[in-house]
DNA sequence: CCTCATCGTCGAACCGGTTCGAAAGCCGTG
DNA sequence: CACGGCTTTCGAACCGGTTCGACGATGAGG
């Protein structure tokens, strides 16, 4: 690879004039300009990255991390990825990824060294332990997903209790008055994840003002224990009219189970749920559903983290950003036959 | 931040002796080494990874090129990228992540600022265009999918052929003489996936050695196509005994249209597929399947890759490996009745 | 007792960019 | 004609590591 030197060499001027030429932080006459330009297509210059952010401090280069936890629903995670790295790419930055299943030393890696300009964490939970090691970095960053303490942290995630409110709503506006409702397996709430206990708690909070019986679960994430939980979870309701999903396991297996009981939806139920358009399109779910927008919050956290990078060090107080829900009616639910 | 020259600060001596007592090149007393220690402790201090880069001309950064493309089961990627980016990290390297769609961009600015020491390319199809911008670059790669012309460049991919030789095979023995392929989709083909007419062609041409009659088909890659296309596939074929799929998002579908069809596996139809293991697993697929073993792949071509970045430029000739498939028998497939 | 090898450490150069201060050349003006 | 100001370019320092050659101290061997 040529360096800067070669090309201020090949156009007979020093090395600062190429760099501001390339950088156009000073004037330089068309007539030198022109020859640099010519010198560097000529030896294919590009700068290396590496000098650039010795000088500069940055490296233009964003963290991304990720964690796999076994028994978890795979997919999910690279709804947050793409959107991610694509909004990324068009602030300027490039995404290093970090899978470490121990997630505070991979933070601290990337940090210390100074191999990145900032952090998005993924599937943060309520104590999430690598938010230690992030605040210990001054790195900034952007969390996607709510811990219990957000001192001093951008975060973003889904109103998940205004999604359940939502479609308890649209459930009680359509006259049902007994519902079942499965959330994510017991170990997420296990684990941390607080979006579990939020819409979990705001539907039972809704369906009680609305003096509604509902009959809340903790799903199951694999074959064949999702279908026999479901099909438990309804022989013990048979009087119920409508079911709320928020587990993208079971409602990604739940036409197979349904069809096989001779259920027809809505005639016979009226089903809800909460999942991403993607994830909706790929398994060709026919289910009225909050989407959630894994490319709005992955999006708006990069745009966040870029923010909070180049506007000064710590301008601005945190922000706690709850994106709001929205309602896709694609027909799963009607009036109550009873 | 503190520097290596706060550490030699603190610890009294002088940078080059706590950069030797860091990396071991040279001895150090007991008594000094100790004392760096302590004040790298005290100090917190990691190496800046972009200054050590600049000097030693490594990154330690692998770059990673994955591609999206529209209409694709979106799932089968992640099953590359983490063990990908496991294998990597066991080598001391992490990942860097480009989702450019424009691949050859991607590759020219992460190799030709130096940001990375060698590149793993995803999903490579016949002609693919990425292929010209890394052959420009001098960096080491590997290849995941085989493109026509592997020149100067290591390869890896499962042995497509020789799978659906197996499951040709595996059906002929328990007696089948006509059956149905379902391919991946015809825009795969368009696009260059080898894998496609290397699985498809092999299994073609071991039917007819053994006489056997065989329908061969491209899939659909989104329901409710692919639901349409299979019934009118199996409608089509009344007196076919046995069912090869090669077509995830097909596959994935089969049981719930199987059992709406009322075809009871193995008994009315034999069955056989080729997918890994964690997407059956996710979604309980039941059917005798050859693995694609893409943590194989993944970490197989990072290891090559890690051994041509470390072993010399250009020592040893390209490799082009193919991973020879292993069948699983599910119980999915049985003698005909007829 | 002198020489020579070895050990442990230091200073300086270097990697490839960026950026600051200054200098050279040119113009218009008093 | 001297002077000030503007434009354009250069040289040097710097970012934070690594590495080479050298140097003083120590100990062994003749």
């Amino acid at each position: 690879m040529s360096t800067i030197g070669d090309v201020a060499k090949q156009a007979g001027v020093s090395r600062s004039t190429v760099s501001y030429a390339l950088s156009g932080k000073r004037a330089i006459s068309d007539e030198t300009r022109t020859r640099i330009e010519a010198a560097i297509n000529e030896l294919g210059f590009t700068p290396n990255a590496g000098a650039r952010a010795l000088k500069t401090a940055q490296t233009m280069v964003l963290g991304l991390l990720l964690q796999f936890h076994p028994d978890e629903f795979a997919p999910a995670m690279l709804q947050y990825v793409l959107p991610v790295s694509e909004a990324a790419r068009e602030e300027g930055y490039d995404i290093l990824m970090v899978t470490d299943p121990d997630g505070p030393r991979g933070i601290r890696r990337i940090a210390d060294s100074d191999m990145v300009d900032g952090i998005v964490l993924l599937d943060v939970t309520a104590q999430d332990p690598r938010l230690d090691a992030l605040r210990a970095t001054r790195k900034p960053a952007a969390l996607i997903g709510l811990p219990r303490d957000t001192a001093g942290l951008d975060v973003i995630d889904l109103d998940f209790g205004e999604a359940a409110r939502i479609l308890v709503d649209h459930l009680q506006e359509l006259g049902h008055r007994e519902i079942v409702l499965i959330c994510p397996p017991h170990h997420v709430v296990e684990r941390g994840g607080s979006y579990v206990w939020r819409f979990r708690d705001s539907a039972i909070e809704r369906a009680a003002r609305y003096g509604l019986q509902i009959h809340p679960y903790y799903g199951e994430s694999r074959q064949p224990a999702i279908r026999h939980s479901v099909d438990a979870i309804l022989d013990a309701h048979p009087k119920a009219t409508a079911l709320v999903v928020h587990n993208d396991a079971t409602i990604a297996a739940l036409p197979a189970i349904l069809r096989e009981r001779g259920v027809d939806v809505p005639t016979d139920l009226s089903v809800v749920s909460l999942y991403s358009r993607d994830f909706g399109e790929e398994f060709s779910l026919p289910f009225t559903a909050v989407e959630s927008a894994a490319d709005v919050l992955g999006r708006s956290a990069v745009t966040q983290l870029v923010r909070r990078i180049t506007r000064s060090p710590d301008a601005g107080a945190p922000v706690v950003r709850f994106v709001p829900p929205v309602l896709t009616d694609r027909g799963s639910t009607q009036h109550p036959r009873r």
